[in-house]
DNA sequence: ACAGTTTTCGAACGGTGTTGGAAAACGCTG
DNA sequence: CAGCGTTTTCCAACACCGTTCGAAAACTGT
C-alpha cells in the first residue's frame, strides 16, 4: 500500500508500543510497513519529526480521552473534579505507551496541535471556575509540567525493586531518615497522583480569591 | 593520567555541556579523557551507568548550591522562603547544562544518593514548617517532579521561535483563543517558575491546617 | 628479574540515522 | 498504446554509535 505520513505515524506507535521509546529505529517502523528506511525521509524529514508527530497523536489521544472523561462525569461535578479528569485522562494516556512520558518531554511542548489542544481546553476550565485570567497561564502550565514530570518519574522507576543489602539499608536509613521514614511508600501511585492534583487544585483555589500573598499573613489581617 | 569512575564522569560532564544530552557519545567522552572507547568499560559498566553517575552529580551540585543559597537567606525567612530557595537552585543547576533535564528525566529517579540528599532535604524543610507528616511525602515529590518537568519543557523550548506565516497564526488564533490570548506569554520563565512555586506552597499551607476537603465548600460552612 | 594482576588498547560486530543516485510506479497527454 | 514528467521507492553506502573480547601493555609485590 502506500506510503503517507499518517501510516508512518501508525507504525511508529505500534513499534513504539512494543520496543520503547530508546529502541525505536527508523529500520523497525520502515520494516512494519514492509519499505526500507529510506524511503521513510520522503515523507518525513527526520527521526525529529517522526518523534514530534507521534508525541502530537498522544496529545490528540489524550484530548479525546479527556472530552470522554468530561462528558462521562456526573452534573454537579466541581471544577476540581473536571481538571483531575482531563489529568488523569492525560497520565493514563501517556502511560498506555512505554516511555510515552520521554516522547512528550523531548518534542518541544507547545507546538504541536494536540498538545494546544489540551491547554486550551485547561485553560477554559480554569477561567469557568473562576480563576483570576492572570493567573491561568501559569496554573495550566504548572499543572502539564508537573504530570509531565510526574509520569516520568513513574515510568523510569525500575520495574525490579533494587535489592538492597542490609548494611546498605542501615547507612541509608542513616544517612536519609526522613526518606527512609515511613513518610514514602505507604501509598500507590495512584493516591499519589491524586493527592498531588488536590494539591494544585488548592493552590488555585487560593489564587481565585486574592492576590497571591507574597507571604502568607502570619494571622488573620487585611485583605 | 590513569583512569578513573571519577575522572570518566568529569569528562562526560564537559562534553555534555558542550554538545548536549542527544549526542554524547562514549567516543568523545573517551577522546577527552586521551582514551579509547572501549577502556571506559572497564571502569563503568555502559552508558547506562555513566548517564545514571552524571545525574548523581548534577543532584549533588544542585544540593550544595541549596546549601549555599539556603544559608545566605535572612533570619526571618518563611517556610516558603526556603522551598523557594531550594527550588530555585535545583533549577539553576539542571539549566546549567544543556539538556540536564533530560538527564534526571532518564534516570530512575531516586536511588541516586545525590537525589536523595535533596528529598531529605526537602522533607527536613516541609515537616518544620508543620505539614502534617502523612502529607509530606506526597507534597516534596510533587515538588521534585514539578520543577523537573518545568525545566523540561523550558530546555525544550527551540531557541528560535517558530515562523508563524500571518494565516496560520489567523487559524491558531481561532483554533486556541484562549492559548493565543493575552494569558500566556507576557512574562518570563523566571517569573513563571517563582509563581509556580508559590501556587504549590499555598497549597502546602492549605495542607497543613486541615484534613484535605475532598471539595471546597461553596459557600461559608461548617469545617 | 620474574610472575601475577590491573589496566589499556585496537579491532571487530551489529546496529543506528541519513543521504543520493538509480530504478520503478504513476498520471497524463497525444 | 507510446511517451513523458513527476512522484515515490529502492538500495547501496557513509559515518557514527554502544559494546565485546583477546592481546598487549603497565604496574605491583617478591
Amino acid at each position: 500500500m502506500k506510503l503517507t505520513k499518517d501510516r508512518i505515524v501508525d507504525a511508529g506507535m505500534a513499534v513504539f508500543a512494543e520496543v520503547g521509546y530508546h529502541h525505536l529505529s527508523m529500520r523497525q517502523v520502515a520494516d512494519r510497513l514492509d519499505a526500507h528506511a529510506g524511503s521513510l525521509y520522503y515523507h518525513v524529514r527526520g527521526k525529529d519529526e517522526l518523534l514530534a508527530l507521534m508525541a502530537d497523536r498522544v496529545c490528540r489521544q489524550a484530548y479525546d480521552a479527556g472530552t470522554e472523561a468530561l462528558t462521562a462525569l456526573p452534573a454537579g461535578a466541581t471544577w476540581q473534579d473536571r481538571v483531575e479528569a482531563q489529568a488523569a485522562a492525560l497520565r493514563r494516556s501517556i502511560k498506555q505507551h512505554p516511555g510515552g512520558a520521554q516522547l512528550l518531554a523531548e518534542s518541544p511542548g507547545t507546538l504541536s496541535t494536540g498538545a494546544l489542544s489540551l491547554m486550551e481546553r485547561l485553560l477554559g476550565t480554569l477561567l469557568d471556575a473562576g480563576l483570576p485570567a492572570e493567573h491561568c497561564g501559569i496554573a495550566a502550565d504548572t499543572l502539564l509540567s508537573h504530570i509531565t514530570g510526574f509520569v516520568l518519574q513513574e515510568q523510569n522507576q525500575p520495574a525490579a525493586p533494587p535489592t538492597v543489602t542490609a548494611e546498605l539499608h542501615a547507612e541509608l536509613c542513616e544517612r536519609f531518615p526522613l526518606v527512609m521514614g515511613d513518610l514514602i511508600p505507604r501509598i500507590s501511585q495512584d493516591e499519589k497522583f491524586t493527592r498531588s492534583l488536590r494539591l494544585l487544585c488548592t493552590g488555585f483555589a487560593a489564587l481565585s480569591r486574592s492576590i497571591p500573598p507574597r507571604r502568607p499573613v502570619p494571622r488573620s489581617d487585611s485583605a
